[in-house]
DNA sequence: GGCATACTTGCAGTTACTGCACTACAACCT
DNA sequence: AGGTTGTAGTGCAGTAACTGCAAGTATGCC
């Protein structure tokens, strides 16, 4: 078909890069909802049906391909470690990007079209529903060690599971809170700091119990 | 136009209801996916145009009406109370009903469809997000009043903003666990019993610090 | 009977997304 | 060189969720 001369021209990567910023550079004017699937297509310069070869949904273009990962080194430190669980358990979670961006500031700006939007928001902090259950056995190794350092008894043990889930949950916040708070602040601010974090939690949970 | 003889014989309530019951229980079927709003229709026996007339979304047919609310009575108890505060926080929503179901047995079919589905136990979960910002007011109101009666300082006060933001995060937390293990259940299964979320949820925060 | 109101409908249109058949180009093989 | 294969892209037709508009029909009230 009257494919224009030039196509085939640039890899995937360079397409899936155009697309991306297209995406980010047009939420960030229209918003989300003012931005159609076509609108992107026209500023990448490709057609409707090659932007979703590269992005299953337009939540994807713009939300971007990193999913969370478990950072196995952590989560063996983690499993072993006496100190507070919480704080400790935000680090296991690292967002490393698969590829660097071609494009510096892409990033920055990627999140602000994100946090501008509260639904976006809700459904980038989703994504982490996905390795919860990675999340959770780890918990669960880490309460069961302790357990059994401290001499539990068959009755405790069994409970373990069930506070593995309670802790994820927990946890789940707390990412959330992260989240959040690092998107309030200014764009070109450090990413949030693990220690004023662990911090904060300690002095809250004194106050739960 | 060819309106069928027997339009208008049945007032919104019974309009409504229909739908909603052909919604769950082809969901129940066919799963979310396998249904669309067409079916939903034939099922219940209106247009399509009606059907959005009552539900802005597909959604919401399914979910249902019913946000959950704050509990006024509870509020006023819970921010002078001294008891564990997750705990006693989780007493604070309700997801009181705004019309009776004419149907009994419906809230029940309508959890297991919606439990059946993660994605929708998620959008379902959201839900709670409307009212996060009346829960952190809360929150901060119970931890500035025990904050003073214990002669905090000033730079104790100034903290307190933050500390209810995560709280009310940390118990978002716990609101999608009471969801989740309460979907678990048999259905026929009581509601979650608040002392047994209480103990649990003591014994993990003590393993917290 | 006439009239306002409540409820419903059809229709046309937009937007997200999918499957299929196809082309253009590049590299590789013989 | 000529043919094959693989990759990146396109057009088109179709489905599904949803919206706005302009109606139609039954009902209660005068």
């Amino acid at each position: 078909m009257s494919t224009e001369p030039g196509a085939r021209r640039r890899g995937v990567a360079e397409t899936t890069a155009a697309i991306e910023r297209a995406t980010v550079d047009l939420v960030l004017e229209h918003g989300y909802d003012g931005v159609t699937v076509d609108m992107i297509c026209r500023a990448a310069g490709v057609s409707q049906r090659t932007f979703f070869n590269h992005f299953k949904t337009k939540d994807a273009a713009l939300l971007g391909p990193d999913l969370p990962r478990i950072d196995e080194r952590a989560a063996r430190e983690f499993i072993v470690s006496d100190g507070p669980l919480l704080a400790e358990a935000v680090g296991l979670v690292r967002i490393d990007p698969s590829r660097l961006p071609g494009d510096p500031g892409l990033m920055a700006r990627r999140i602000r079209a994100i946090s501008a939007d509260p639904l976006l928001m809700a459904r980038q902090m989703e994504r982490l529903a996905e390795i919860e259950g990675e999340l959770r056995e780890i918990v669960e190794l880490r309460l069961r060690q302790q357990a059994i350092r401290a001499g539990a008894d068959e009755a405790e043990l069994a409970g373990i599971a069930e506070e593995a889930e309670i802790v994820t949950h927990l946890l789940a916040g707390v990412m959330r809170y992260v989240g959040m708070s690092w998107s309030r602040r200014a764009e070109d601010a450090p990413p949030p700091d693990g220690a004023e974090v662990a911090e904060a939690l300690g002095r809250v949970i004194r106050k739960l119990a």
